[in-house]
DNA sequence: ATAACCTAAATTGGATCCAATATTCAATAA
DNA sequence: TTATTGAATATTGGATCCAATTTAGGTTAT
């Protein structure tokens, strides 16, 4: 008799390891802007050789997170307040199209874990987990989607300003407007209304973009 | 007397120079979809170890070009006919706003060259040049907008189309119709009327996207 | 004291070597 | 004959070493 194959493996490889940790660091603001990353060092904590650390950098770098010249090294790569602009932008063009592709392919379990989701956003008392929670309840409402590649932009978007993000979250009223606009959009879906799903999307990023930038230029 | 600090070095590293090439060669159809990438044989290729290849593949898949399995090596990653679709209908998104962007910014200079670039499509008798000119027209109305990430996102979609958009342009009426859809556009920018651009530029990619997919479903 | 300069340390890019896994193909058993 | 096994080969992932370049620190001349 024949043995089911199982997928064993699983074993991620050294580079994948690196780069995903170094994606994450970056993302959620451990690694500062413009912070250098110091091959050696990286390939020190998490016992590699400085090849697979390489590799994940350029990687991360073809991502747009961090900038390396040669014989100089990478940095983390920061945003100017007109590129940040321009990524609210994107996501307020690019994430109502997924809205609109995923509210009709909405199952009752997606709304129920949406609700769910939006509900521990708006009840978290721990400024530390908002940006967490935040992301989970939208990528939730995305996951209905089968746009691949503009969840894939979109998602990239989000990473390179999820530092703001999380900074905007904190700034006066930004939570609370942000549970608010949540709630706005999860109803939407639930009624089946892509349209006013979408325009609420557009809406809650463009909102979030205005008071970022404000405060970015009172700064 | 100190020296001028000048950029001698523009020699770029190993690996973005194979980055380059393979890139080109995938976009361009001279690889195959499906054919495997051999780290030696590129190394050999390019006189070079097989470190900077193996960057320089990690970089194409960043960037979708390539897929790769842990100790089977890389393949020239082709497109389902629903990605493809996606991908036009992503750039029928993003396109006509870098369009509405740049249309207030084009210099005589500018619009002298696209109109240019446009006479060149239309009057090139050699289908293998078509691509090219294409691009170049494009990219030439496109270099007057000033945003950076739309652009960088739109240029990696017309990438990953590149083959099916010369397939698209040597089918019967392709390029007749698109020489007409270009002088429109074309056209529009002159006016200063970017929304009339935007809209002939979201037309033109789903226009070439229906013609596309009808020749695929047909196949 | 200050600026130019030169050497040593740090850092990156690449080459070569080794280990882990996959693939091929001949030998063998049913 | 055909399916299975297993060794040889091919191929990738990673470690170590070397070369090229940058950076830091100290020395000297003005």
């Amino acid at each position: 008799m024949k043995l089911k194959s199982m997928d064993i493996s699983a074993t991620a490889s050294a580079s994948s390891i690196v780069f995903d940790a170094l994606r994450k660091a970056i993302i959620e603001g451990q690694l500062e802007e413009g912070e250098p990353l110091r091959q050696d060092e990286i390939a020190r904590l998490f016992n590699t050789s400085r090849i697979p650390v390489r590799e994940a950098i350029s990687r991360l770098e073809e991502q747009g997170l961090v900038k390396t010249q040669r014989y100089k090294g990478a940095v983390v790569a920061g945003l100017s307040p007109q590129e940040t602009e321009e990524i609210f932008d994107l996501r307020a063009l690019v994430e109502p199209e997924i809205i609109r592709n995923a509210v009709p392919k909405m199952s009752k379990e997606d709304l129920a874990l949406a609700r769910e989701k939006c509900a521990a956003f708006s009840a978290s008392p721990d400024p530390m987990t908002w940006g967490d929670l935040n992301r989970d309840f939208h990528e939730t409402l995305h996951g209905a989607s089968d746009l691949k590649f503009f969840l894939e932009i979109a998602h990239n978007a989000i990473d390179r300003v999820e530092r703001q993000i999380r900074a905007q979250l904190v700034m006066s009223n930004g939570m609370e407007r942000a549970g608010r606009e949540h709630f706005g959009i999860l109803e939407a879906c639930e009624n089946g209304d892509a349209e006013l799903a979408a325009k609420l999307t557009r809406d809650h990023i463009q909102g979030a973009k205005k008071s970022l930038l404000a405060h970015l230029s009172v700064k």
